[in-house]
This record gives structure tokens, sequence and C-alpha cells, in this order.
DNA sequence: TTGTAAGCGTTATCAT
DNA sequence: ATGATAACGCTTACAA
């Protein structure tokens, strides 16, 4: 009799009369000749009782899973959603599931994730993460595992990486701004804390304000840089104090020369224009704005945020089919994908009109 | 020798020179009486290699895999990510992990989800979804597992259900809009199609207008529905002017009157704020609104956004918990959690003084 | 108290 | 071309 639960491969077997041996060549290796008698009664008790294998099992026999661990700092932030969907999608495409492990912004979790996806026998990882964790990257490679990274290098992980071309998309930014007459320039970051991108970031913007002052092309920019930190529990207001304080400053500094901000990614973007509202400015009118990440309201935030996009979808699927190249038995040594941005101008940086000031 | 990739139990035994009986004993039933001699020896070894059981071996043979499946509708709203984390953050600490299925918005898959998702011998089930196949309820029952129907409810499915109040939250704003003068409303929703979330909410639209209409408190509200399309590839267009014309049409209905939207999501919500962006209006200026679910950007959108904010966070523990209880055995008739929302006023909906009309 | 052995659902290596 | 059979890593009767 077919047992309640699923069915399994023993029943497909009494059903169609054969041998499990059989029925699993059938499925596995259709190539090797079977007569098409058995083949037959096999596909028909399959199809009769709605076998599938069990992933478990075959998991457990080849000690392949079918499953790529995917490790997420922090699912809620927006890029890091758009990666994941795109990754999803190239996975379900070749066959396999993602198994998602989310951080919640806590680092120090990094390797314990790993480690519970890794008994899951995933086959390989995605990894989205701080990268500050210098024991995640040995646990990778010492488990044999291939690993992608997505936006964040890890030192002294050799994998391939995926991710936005910071340096472009800050020259980009930056000739933009001074294209629009802004020239007195604050780039706002979370703390850098040797986390890859917003260290590149960073060096960037600093490299392109030193070239134009050097009598690169166009009028010269004044940057500084400035670092925004989390609120913490005992002390909710100060870091929004300090970030209205920079952003004085900065006018000050400024003086009858329109100053502008470039923000690291859309938390700080937020941040800024809390920022903005308490000291009762106006994009576009007392300081200029470009931030990294294209969310959906940015068009919507006073006259319109000017931003960066990242093409996160293809840097999803990018990482997906890396991996599962890797997984198909390329090698090759690791490899370096960089993607361009795309500059989505709106209100927050464009010219300033004389009388506006 | 210890094998080149995972320990496994057949090591431990082996280190500690007892059988693998032994081991899985002292690791799974601590409680039955071994020799302190013996369990320091397994201690000791377990720690040495690093052991630890492989889930897929144990799901194997127990039948139970620790897993928790969650299928949500759509990653890229932010209600769903909310409720994701809080229902992981309650599994893990039960010591469950999630699997997660994003449908992406495509409501036919959910069959495939599930299914998916049982093949890896998921226990449970939490959905976030429309409840729109049909079958999809069927088999989650047939398969003998829990299930936890967060926000939208399946029609004919037994099961756990968790949710916002929206009646009490609607009453809210109703009342909040009541309040601060606004006489002439309309509802936008997505198009409601048998989503019961979508259907409640609407339901109690009607329903509070009707009551004020009949003689309820306060002065009377007028009230009207609109259901807002998603953009077709064919006629981008048509939606958005569909949608303006609504709102033009409110307020040549209302006259003098002020007249304010109620939206039903967020993503509703951006939606109308792109139309009021052609129109060239601004949120409680020409329109009052307060739109369900507080996002972190609601503050910065025009005057601020007025929200119904959602407890995301405990929906999904709560939702976690509900299906945790029911792996632990317990049995009752299936649960109704409703939690009350928390309305946020801000610019949107402050009432209008004279001058400003 | 501990060990032996069977079995969970597969796949792969032998024979036949 | 097909069928026994062992093995993957683990748990659990049943023996001892």
């Amino acid at each position: 009799m077919p047992s309640p639960g699923r069915a399994t491969i023993a029943d497909v077997a009494r059903e169609a009369g054969v041998s499990k041996a059989t029925v699993s060549r059938f499925l596995n290796h259709r190539d090797t000749l079977l007569s098409p008698d058995i083949a037959a009664r096999v596909e028909r008790a399959v199809s009769a009782l709605g076998y599938s294998p069990s992933p478990m099992a075959q998991a457990l026999k080849r000690g392949r899973s079918r499953l790529i661990g995917l490790v997420v700092a922090d699912v809620t932030n927006p890029y890091s959603v758009a990666v994941l969907r795109g990754a999803e999608q190239a996975c379900q495409e070749a066959g396999y599931l993602v198994m998602l492990f989310n951080l919640g912004n806590d680092s120090g979790r990094e390797r314990e994730a790993m480690a519970a996806l890794a008994s899951y026998q995933v086959e390989g990882f995605i990894l989205n993460t701080l990268g500050r964790d210098p024991d995640a990257a040995t646990e990778a490679t010492r488990q044999g595992r291939p690993v992608v990274l997505v936006d964040r290098r890890h030192s002294g992980m050799q994998a391939d990486f995926v991710s936005l071309d910071n340096a472009q998309s800050v020259q980009m930014a930056l000739a933009h701004l001074q294209a629009q007459g802004w020239r007195e320039l604050l780039y706002v970051t979370e703390p850098v804390r040797g986390v890859s991108s917003r260290a590149e970031r960073e060096a960037a913007f600093r490299e392109a304000c030193h070239q134009s002052q050097q009598g690169g092309v166009g009028p010269a920019l004044a940057g500084q840089t400035f670092e925004s930190h989390e609120a913490l529990p005992e002390a909710p207001e100060a870091p929004m104090q300090a970030l209205m304080s920079a952003l004085q400053a900065l006018r000050e500094r400024a003086g009858a020369r329109p100053a502008a901000v470039l923000s690291s990614n859309s938390v700080v973007t937020l941040r800024l224009s809390a920022a903005m509202a308490r000291l009762g400015w106006q994009w576009g009118r007392e300081l200029g704005l470009v931030g990294f990440d294209d969310t959906d309201w940015a068009p919507h935030v006073g006259p319109g945020i000017s931003t960066i996009a990242q093409p996160t979808h293809d840097l999803g699927r990018l990482a997906a089919s890396c991996l599962l190249e890797r997984l198909r038995g390329l090698t090759l040594a690791p490899r370096q994908i960089l993607l361009p941005g795309t500059l989505l101008a709106r209100g927050s940086s464009q010219a300033l009109n004389p009388e506006r000031l």
C-alpha cells in the first residue's frame, strides 16, 4: 500500500514492478539505455503516484543539496532585497533554492550563519555582509564551497566579487554636481570601519576632489567627509545633532558658494533628510544632494532626490550566475565584476538660479 | 582518520571509543542516565572534533527538519520584510531556521512554493500570500503540516490567523480625519480581488462612512472608493491618469469641504504621491492623507505623511509562536489574533486653517 | 548502562 | 538492461 505521506522511490518501484535501482536510473540517467517497455511503466507509476524525489535524501547521499546559502547583513536594506530578488530568480531557474540568513545588522553572527547554512549542505554562498568576521572567510574556503561576495569584499577571502563600480559612480555624481554649479561638497557616510564599499566610495570622493583642485576639468571642488553614526539608546539625539552641525558647518564654510552633500546610501539619505527638516532647510535650496541608491520614495522627498541607481537586480543575477558556474565545475581565478551606476538627476541637485539664493 | 569534510557521529564514536548509539543518546537524551565517565569522554570528543549533527540526516530519520517555510507574496513590500524579521527571530530562538520563498507577486506559484518547501520537510508554513490559489490550502492541510496565515485569510483553510485589526484601524483613521476637519473622503486601494485584508479595510471604510451619515458622533463623512491598478507595459500611463482623474473628481465633489484620501498601503501611498506631484498639488493643502503602513520615508514626503503603523514585528513573532506551539503538539481550534494599529499624525492630515485654502 | 542493527529515501557499485 | 546491495549520517528498538 502506498504510504500515507509522500510516495517514495520504493512505492514507485512496487507500483511499476521493478527495482528501486531501475526507478533511480530512469530518473537520473535517462541516457543509459533502458527498455522502452520498462521506461514506460516507470513513467506511468511516477505520475500515478505523483512521485518526486526527496531532496533531503538526495542531499544525504550525494552530498549536494540544490541549496544556495544567501547571507545578508540586513534584509531591511532595499539594496539587499533587490539583490536577493535577482539572485533568487537566477537560482530558481537553475533548479536551486535559496536559503536566506539575515544577520539583522549583527556582524558578529556571520560565522554562525554560515555554519547553520552549511549544516543544511548548501552548495555555495552568496555573501552580502560587512565582512568583518575574519573567521567567516576561513570557514567558507575550509569547507571548499564556492563563495561569491556582493558589494563588500572580505579581506583575505579569494572569491568572485560582484559590485557597483564605486569609483565611476562617485566621479559621475561629482561631475554632475560640478556641472550644476555646486562647489563646496560634503560626503556623508556610515562609519567606514573597514567595510570595503564604504572605503572605496570615500576614497573615490577624496580623489575626485583632489583632482579637480589640481586643475581637472571645470571649476575646483572643495570636499570633506563626515561619518554619521546610528543613534544609541543612551544618547538618541547625539548623532542627529552632530549631523545637523555638520550641515551648518558646511554652509558656513561655503559662504557664497553653493554647497551640496553626497550621501553614501539610502539609509544615510533618510538621516540627512531628517536633519534638513530639523534645520528647516530644503534640498536644492539650502543644500544640494545626490545620494547612492535609487529608492522608490526618492522622487517624492522634497523636490525629488537625485540618486545613483545601482543595477541591483543584475548584480544579484550575476552573483548567482558566478556561483552556479563554479558549481558546474568552472575553475578560474577569482573574478571581479563591476557594473556601472546610473545617475538620475532630480530637483535636489538642480542648478541654483540666483533669485533662489 | 577523521574524514576530510565535516565530522560525523561515527568519527565522534571512534574518538571517544564508544558506539554511535551512545553518542546519539548523549546528544538527544541527556536525561537517560549514562555513566559520567562515558559522558565526559563523549563530550570531549564532540568538542575536539567540533561535531554538530547533520540536520539533513536527522530530518531523514525523524521526519522533522527544524525548518519553517515562509512564503511571501512580495519581498519588496516593507510590510512583508518586517514580518519576516519578526518570524525569523522567534524561529531562531526556538532552534528553527526559516526557509523563505518569494512569490515575486506571481500568485499562481503559491502551490509550487509550498511543494518546494515541503520537499525539504519544512515542519510548518507561515503564509503571507494573496490566498488566491485554492489548491494551496488543500495541499498544506493534506500534508498535515500546521499553517499560520499572516494578514490574509485563505478561504476554506482552517489555520491560525495573525493580522492587524483592520476595522479598528480604519475607524481610528477616519475619526482622526473627521476631527481634523476633513469631510469628503476617498479610499484608494489596490484591486480587492478577494484578498481578505483589502476587502476588510474597504468594508470598514464603507461602514464607518455610513455610520457617520446615520448620525454617528461628529459631522458626517462622505466616502467613495477607488481601485488603483498597477501599470501595464502596453499602457504605462493609464493607471496614473485614472488616479489623477479620481483625485480631481474628489476635489470637485467636495467643493468647499476639505477632501482627504485614505490609502490602503505604502505602495498605493507612493502612487498617490506621484499623482499629486503630477497635479502640482501638495498633501495637507489640496488634499489630506492618511496611509496604511508606516515606512521610514513617510516623515519626509511633503509635510510628512500621516500613517497607520502596524506592529509588524510582533505580528511576525506571533505568527511564528503560533506555529511553534502547534509543532509542540498544541491542538486547538484555529485562533485569530488581531493586533491594534497606531496612528501617527503628521502634516498630511493636519487641520486646514482657513488662510491656507 | 551500553552496544548491535535496522531503517529513513536516495544513489552507485557491483553482479547478473 | 536490470536487480541486489551497500552506503550517506543519524535515531531508536531491542539485546546484552
